[in-house]
DNA sequence: GAATGTAGTTGGTGATACCAAGTATATTAC
DNA sequence: GTAATATACTTGGTATCACCAACTACATTC
């Protein structure tokens, strides 16, 4: 219950976006992992990034790459593998087992939300998702 | 940018759910606080709470308050108050000091916020405002 | 081939958050 | 009215996260 802040936009975005996040939070935990472990193995279950495009997706420095796939593949869930192309680059798979967690986190991930907006009516539900794609499209121009 | 996970629903919300967390942190980082210590000057703007209160406000366990608390009391935002009423009780208030930039991270919050959803239509936003008033109603219900 | 750039790691720091164990004060129960 | 129990907060220990600055190794550019 984050406490007031200003209108009531401002303060519904700020109520739903914890209330996800702990939705996350929750469900991450039942897997004894963080929510950045739970976006990285949903970033690794249709991808095989290199480190620095990990780096890119969670918006985090690249020195912190480092540590959070050393302890993903000390747990067995990810595993490190070099570049042909280039051999500077490290590219990060998810093993069987992470991928196995991954679809149980997805799995979880949906079922907590959708349980979190089960009230909303579907009119309601599609407004959220239009604005995601706004702030999706918006986030694709300004890379340009 | 987290990955897509499944339904647009669950997907639209992960992503509002980011893209609000990323704005806080930027807002909180003009102030070199973490999103944490901005909510707790969100909650001290208009209380006085004890520690545990603030425990249940941020859904964190008590021990992690006391070194909360202990940071932004080192940095002049709070201070700590006996209660009259209970002499194992710690009340917790915002210093002048902590009050204005409470008023200044609220400012910045709306802005970036406003500006986060400022091409969705008001009725989509009256959306997001409905979907966050029932999780409220819903979180007040199961308190009972 | 030398200068510059990019990919990743390391080491150091500070914040977060947890748990278990401890002290101090209140409440309850007898 | 005191003994047992409960509550409020703190402390110490641990793990994660995230940053920055500095470093190595490989690529690209000139």
């Amino acid at each position: 219950m984050p406490s007031s802040v200003t209108s009531p936009a401002v303060d519904a975005l700020v109520q739903l976006s914890f209330a996800v996040h702990r939705a996350l939070t929750r469900v991450a935990g039942q897997f004894d992992l963080s929510v950045t472990q739970l976006r990285l193995l949903g970033i690794l279950r249709d991808r095989t990034p290199s480190m620095a495009a990990i780096a890119d997706f969670l918006e985090l420095d690249r020195s912190s790459i480092s540590g959070l796939i050393d302890r993903a593949e000390r747990r067995g869930l990810v595993a490190r593998r070099a570049s042909t192309v280039d051999a500077r680059v490290i590219l990060v798979e998810a093993t069987a087992e992470g991928l196995a967690v991954g679809a149980h986190i997805a799995q979880g991930v949906s079922e907590a939300l959708e349980q979190l907006i089960g009230d909303a009516t579907p009119a309601d539900i599609d407004a959220v998702v239009r604005i995601a794609a706004s702030l999706q499209a918006r986030a694709d121009r300004d890379l340009t």
